[in-house]
DNA sequence: GTCCCTAATGTATACGATTACATTGCTGCT
DNA sequence: AGCAGCAATGTAATCGTATACATTAGGGAC
C-alpha cells in the first residue's frame, strides 16, 4: 500500500537497517548516507507504520481516556489539555465515552486492550472496579478518579472535595444562610457519594441544617438539576441556598427557579462545582468550586507515565485541590423567617 | 507481555491457525474444537493485539478526526455521535484538537499518516490543502466540511450557508429589521468566508443593507464574539439586529451587549449559528440555525465508509440542511428612525 | 479395496520495523 | 607487514496475526 522502509532502502541501496538507523538517528551512519536517505524519505512521503514499531517493542504509545459525558465542558476541556500533553510527548489519545453505562465503560475497557493500549484513564467511577482487573492483569496501567482505591498499576486522583464543600458551606454561612439544599450527581457512583457526604459533613461541622426533602439526586447534567430543583421547590418549607454536585446541574437548577419566577440569588443561592468556561457566562454567573483542568490532567499523565516505567509499582494517591470562586449566583441569605414559607406563584 | 495466540494454541493442543480460525468464526472448526479454544480463551483473558492484525491485513480500523476547537460544544457533539458511529462498527476514533493552528492541523494529519487510519474526517477549513495531499497520496480517504472542493479520495460536506443565512435574514426581516450587523469567524477560513458571503447574499437579496463597520471579525469563540460587538457598539450608528457566525460568538456578543446594558431583544437582536446546547440555556435564549450533529456525523461516518471502500473513487459532495430555529434573542426591530442613534450610556 | 472428495487441522510465510550479531574495510600501532 | 580495533553497513530473526498451501483422515461411490 504504502511506502516501507525497504522500498527506500532499495532506492538509498542500503540495507533497511540503515534506513531504520536514519530514522532513529543513531550516530553509526555516515552524514553523507544519512543525507542521502533523508532525501528520498521526503521525495517518497514516506511515513513508518506504527503498528509494525508497536508490534516489535510493544510500546502502542496511545492512552486511552474514557469519560462518562463528551458534551460535559469539564471533561472536553481536561481531555484537550490531557491531549496536548500525549501529543508533546508523541503519544496518541484514544476516546470512549460511556454515556455514565457501565456496560459501555466495559466495553471502553475492552477496546482499550484491543488496542494494546499503554495506560487508561478513567475519569468516571462506577463501583464495580471488575473491568479494571483485566487492565491490570494485561499490565496496562489506570489511573482512577474519586475511586478511593489504589493497588499495583492503579492510581487514584482524589479531588478535595472534602475541603471545597467547606469552603461553599462556610461561604454561605458568611452570608447568612441556614438552610442548604443538596443536588447530587447520579445515584450509584462513588464521586456521588462522596460530593454528598462532604457537603452534610460540612453542614454539620459548621452548625447549619438540611433535611431529607432538600436533598435530591441529580445525574451531573443540564436536565438533571432542572428536574431536581424542581422537586426542591415543590417543598413545603425552602432551603435559602442550594449546592449542587456540578456546573451542569447547577446551570439546570438555575433554569428551573428562573421559569419559576425566582430570582437568584436574591430569593435562593446557588452553587456549583468544577468552575467550567459556561459558568461565568451564565446568568447569573456561577459561584463555584474550581477544579483546575491543567493539574487534572497533568496528574492523570504523570501517573500514567510513572505507571508505565514500572507496571508492577504500587499505584499513588494523588490530591487535587478546589477553589472557591465567587460569583453572583450567591448572595446574603433574605431575611425572612427560617425556613421560609414557599413563595406562592 | 501478554497473552498470544500461540500459548493458547500450545494449551489447546492445537496450532495457531486454528485459534485464529476460531477467534474469526471460520465454520472450518469442530464445534467440540472451538469450545475448548474458546474456555482456554476467555480463562486466560486473551484479547488479539490489534498491531498485528493492522500489520497483516493493513486496516487499522481507527479513523481520525481533526477539529478546530474541543471546547466547542457542536464539535464535542459531533465527535460523541461519531464516535458511536464507529464503536458500532468496531473502528476507533483517534481525536487532534488543532486550535485553529494551520501548523498544529499539519502535525496532526501527520499523526494520522503515523497511525495508519483507514479514514481522517477533517471539520476545519484552511485554506491551504497541502497536508491533504499527503494523506490522498497514501491512500487515506478524507471528508473535509465547507472545503469545497472534491477530488479522489476526497469527500466534502458543504452546510447549506447559503439558505441558511437566508432563512435568517428573512426572519429579522418579518420582524422589521433592515439594517444588520454580521459577526463572522476566524479570517483565513473558508468556511468564514462562505457564512460572511452567504450573509451578505442574503442581505443585498432581500433588499435589506448592512456597512462597513457593521461587519466585524470574529474567532469562532465567546470571547472574540464579546471583542466584536464591542467595536459594532463603537460605531456612531448602529444595526437593529446581528446574525453572527456561530452560537459561541453570539453568546459572547449577547454577554458585551448585556454588560453595556443594552437589552435583548427590545433594544438589539442577536442570532447564532449551530444550535448548541448552550442555545437554549443563556438568556435570552438564542434563534439559531440548527445544523444536525446526527446528520453530520452520519454524512461524515458514510463519506470515509465510501471512500474505504474504493479509494480511488472520486469524492463526493455532501449538503448539510439548515433549519431556522426561533428563541427569544430576536424581536421587532425598535421603531426609531433608522439607522438609530447609539444609545447614550 | 481403491479412488476421490471434503472436512479439519497443521505448516510456514508475510506484514514493516527494530536490533543483536555478522561482516567489511579502513586506520594506525608495533 | 600484520593485526587490533573501530566505524559503517548488512543479515536475519523477531513481534502476533492471518492465510495460502500442505497434510491427514474419514466417508461414500464404484
Amino acid at each position: 500500500m504504502s511506502v516501507s522502509m525497504r522500498e527506500i532502502a532499495k532506492i538509498a541501496n542500503v540495507s533497511s537497517a540503515t534506513v531504520s538507523r536514519v530514522i532513529n538517528c543513531s550516530n553509526l551512519v555516515t552524514p553523507e548516507t544519512t543525507e542521502r536517505v533523508r532525501k528520498i524519505i521526503q521525495d517518497l512521503n514516506f511515513v513508518p507504520n506504527n503498528s509494525a514499531i508497536h508490534l516489535k517493542n510493544g510500546k502502542s504509545q496511545i492512552y486511552g481516556i474514557i469519560i462518562p459525558d463528551l458534551t460535559n465542558p469539564f471533561f472536553t476541556e481536561t481531555i484537550k489539555i490531557f491531549e496536548e500533553l500525549l501529543v508533546e510527548n508523541d503519544k496518541e489519545l484514544l476516546v470512549a465515552n460511556t454515556d455514565f453505562h457501565s456496560t459501555r465503560t466495559q466495553k471502553s475497557v475492552r477496546r482499550m486492550l484491543l488496542r494494546r493500549v499503554d495506560g487508561v484513564a478513567l475519569l468516571t467511577s462506577e463501583f464495580e472496579a471488575a473491568p479494571l482487573e483485566s487492565l491490570v492483569q494485561n499490565r496496562i496501567p489506570v489511573v482512577t478518579t474519586d475511586h478511593y482505591r489504589t493497588g499495583s498499576g492503579m492510581s487514584d486522583i482524589v479531588v478535595d472535595f472534602a475541603e471545597g464543600m467547606a469552603q461553599i458551606v462556610s461561604h454561605l454561612k458568611s452570608l447568612d444562610h441556614h438552610n442548604l439544599g443538596f443536588i447530587g450527581g447520579t445515584e450509584g457512583l462513588v464521586t456521588s457519594r462522596v460530593r454528598r457526604e462532604s457537603f452534610l459533613d460540612a453542614v454539620v461541622k459548621q452548625g447549619l441544617s438540611s433535611r431529607e426533602g432538600w436533598i435530591v439526586e441529580g445525574d451531573f447534567k443540564i436536565e438533571g438539576g432542572s428536574a431536581a430543583m424542581a422537586k426542591i421547590l415543590s417543598q413545603p418549607e425552602l432551603p435559602t441556598a442550594i449546592v449542587t454536585a456540578n456546573d451542569l446541574t447547577a446551570i439546570g437548577a438555575l433554569r428551573t427557579a428562573h421559569a419559576r419566577g425566582l430570582r437568584i440569588p436574591q430569593d435562593i443561592s446557588i452553587t456549583g462545582c468544577d468552575d467550567i468556561a459556561m459558568a461565568d457566562i451564565v446568568y447569573p454567573p456561577l459561584t463555584t468550586l474550581e477544579i483546575s483542568r491543567k493539574e487534572y490532567a497533568r496528574l492523570l499523565f504523570e501517573a500514567l507515565r510513572v505507571g508505565t516505567e514500572d507496571v508492577m509499582r504500587a499505584g499513588k494517591q494523588y490530591t487535587l485541590p478546589t477553589r472557591l470562586v465567587v460569583r453572583q449566583s450567591t448572595g446574603p441569605a433574605p431575611s425572612t423567617e427560617k425556613p421560609r414559607q414557599r413563595r406562592s406563584r
